[in-house]
DNA sequence: GCCCTTGCCGAAACCGGTTTCGGAAGTGAG
DNA sequence: CTCACTTCCGAAACCGGTTTCGGCAAGGGC
């Protein structure tokens, strides 16, 4: 590789017209044996990508853009309203697509929307003036508005999740189905008989996936479904924290709880706090997403973890093939979430249910006093 | 506004040609009315204008680019590779810069990048593909290789802070210095004497000018300047603990502490449990950067937040006006952080500090507070 | 009444590519 | 030795815009 803009002010673009003069062919022999026609001679395609590469030639994409219908461009439209949730993982999500796509020259569009009907008119305006050529659709839903939007005007997408009608929809998801039901197997296993569970918002396609995998779960342990084990529609922390709240407030609170999103998890340890319930010890928890601060809970919590820049990379894969006519049917993939297993659902039977604890943050260290600082939420280090 | 995508599965799009036909003007004559070039008659203006919005027509971005050199789009390249730092704040930037651009009917492009020199790579790569007219450049360093690039290579770009070699470079940045100087201030006046400072990672600008800044706010203060109260390169939370660590179990511990950036404070947060230290009792903290977590540590954190939205806006609007010929030495703008007073900085009288006494607060006043936002400014800056 | 502006628009070149079309060589069969 | 058939390339049209250039008609000064 050269060393980036190395020489003088302003190097001069090297256009396609200057490679064909100096390489005395016609600029229409120069694009064909750039673009693998079969009618150049192999010498002759040869001798132009050397020449190429000697010159530093770039195509200018949106000259390419004009007559080809290519932006060469990858779409994406974040919802800005729901501050919440995919934050932590944007980074990742955001690298995963880039990179994928910068692998074949392909960029990146970000566009935001504060709520739904402003997403669709942001799908809507990029589509009408061809600044990308498909989008990634994350946080499907049920019912999703965008998909019906794209799926009229004829545009590639692909999902980061599953949706009700998946008439012409590509999409890549993980199985957070299967992580519930695992979370429940592991739970069952340990002995505990009333596990209860934090659900997503069901307008969102996952929430639904992620209930079922747990009631699955229920019914291969031979437990029973109780209704009244189970709250859903969370999305923020405050929202796990009174739902979580409700659980271990009922007279026969349960001994296990699942988590469909990480964000109900730590509701669930300021509720813990609050209740006196101390999680590892007399209440075992297992959630998924596997944002950081799990790792720096006490205890750390076990949670599936799933890969947001794999998911990024794939997606953008996905689409670049959709955009190159793959039939949607054959782009549809779903992987696993991978559990890391921490102290939160572990039980320990010897331990008092007092201050003593094994702490693995910072060992040999006196915790606070809950009721001390009541009005002031506990809050271990999110 | 039309409801989006409304008929037909694919509604051609309108170009100009189409547009000139209806009108039977020349397609030449259509675009300079649209572009408002003087000499199209009034009358005609208005009827172009017309007729372009009731048939819907959208000029297609690339076909434009091509002839006037502008893409359209602005660039942001994001490192990967700290994956710490600005991701809580990353999806209001984004909305900020993305909404500001689409205000004027321009787009964000964003790459990624996993290290400096991937990161100057991936901004030459764009250049040369034409596929953005200029940059947002965040996270400044003291020396930026990335700043040394664009100018070579005469691009616009803009800072999202400041930087070593000012020369030719246009920046936003919120002022740090005031900030941190600003925290020292309330902290003398609540008696500290001896105030420990957690710094940011060298190579980035701001650490530097938040140390200065809290600096001059000890020398305002008349407070001496003790090194060993100083720990500075954190840039994760561990680090933050250790240095904080380091600093709790000094002979002659700090009896507050300034924090240059959240994370830091994180680590103390944990430090403190460990050194057996009360914040907001024994040990007072004032933080910078305003991440979602600060308002429920135990005790909510006191802490400067910057808007990251508003940025991203007006850094979208800076580079607009920066791609359009403004001089960079006209687009340089520094706002202030807003103080959030919680509970971190206020030391309750009952218990019993190292070695000042502090005066008693209630704690509830915030008209007080409110004061200390603006109280004492030292600008040596500027 | 004539000439010189000025206002306004059409025609065509242009931007940097891609794609179609046709024709000049070379090749093999008859 | 023809002739049809490939192989390979040049020329030109094309994509959807922007910008330059020139000319026609109206208007004003003399």
């Amino acid at each position: 590789m050269t060393p980036p803009g190395e020489n003088g002010p302003r190097r001069a673009r090297v256009t396609i017209n200057d490679l064909a003069a100096e390489l005395g062919l016609a600029k229409g022999t120069v694009s064909r044996a750039l673009n693998g026609y079969p009618d150049i001679a192999e010498a002759t395609r040869l001798r132009v990508a050397k020449a190429a590469e000697r010159m530093g030639y770039r195509p200018l994409a949106q000259a390419q853009a004009i007559r080809t219908g290519r932006a060469r461009s990858l779409g994406l439209v974040l919802n800005a309203g729901r501050s919440d949730a995919h934050k932590p993982f944007l980074t990742d999500f955001l690298d995963g697509i880039s990179r994928a796509a910068s692998e074949e020259n392909w960029t990146l569009t970000v566009a935001t929307a504060l709520d739904e009907a402003d997403e669709v008119a942001t799908l809507d305006r990029l589509v009408d003036e061809h600044k990308v050529d498909g989008f990634i659709l994350p946080r499907t839903k049920l019912h999703d508005p965008r998909i019906g939007l794209l799926r009229r005007r004829a545009v590639p997408f692909v999902l980061y999740g599953r949706t009700g009608d998946p008439e012409g929809c590509a999409w890549f998801d993980i199985s957070g189905e299967d992580a519930m039901a695992g979370a429940v197997a592991r739970l069952a296993k340990q002995g505990h008989r009333r596990i209860g569970f934090l659900g997503g918002h069901p307008d969102f396609n996952f929430s639904h996936l992620r209930r079922d995998g747990y009631l699955a779960g229920l019914e291969a342990a031979g437990l029973p479904h109780d209704p009244a084990l189970i709250r859903e529609g969370i999305f923020t922390v405050p929202e796990g924290e009174v739902a979580a709240l409700d659980l271990l407030d009922l007279p026969d609170a349960p001994s296990a709880i699942v988590c469909a999103l990480d964000l109900a998890a730590l509701g669930l340890y300021r509720a813990a706090l609050r209740a006196g319930r101390q999680i590892g010890r007399d209440l075992a928890v297992i959630s998924y997403d596997g944002i950081p601060e799990a790792a720096t809970l006490d205890p750390p919590l076990t949670t599936y973890v799933v890969d947001t820049r794999a998911a990024g990379r794939r997606l953008a894969q996905m689409l670049l093939a959709r955009i190159r006519g793959a039939a949607p049917e054959t782009l549809r993939e779903i992987v696993p979430a991978r559990l890391i297993p921490r102290g939160s659902d572990r039980i320990w039977s010897d331990a008092r249910p007092d201050r003593a604890r094994p702490d693995p943050v910072s060992p040999g260290t006196t915790r606070q006093d809950a009721q001390e600082t009541r009005a002031s939420k506990p809050q271990p280090f999110a």
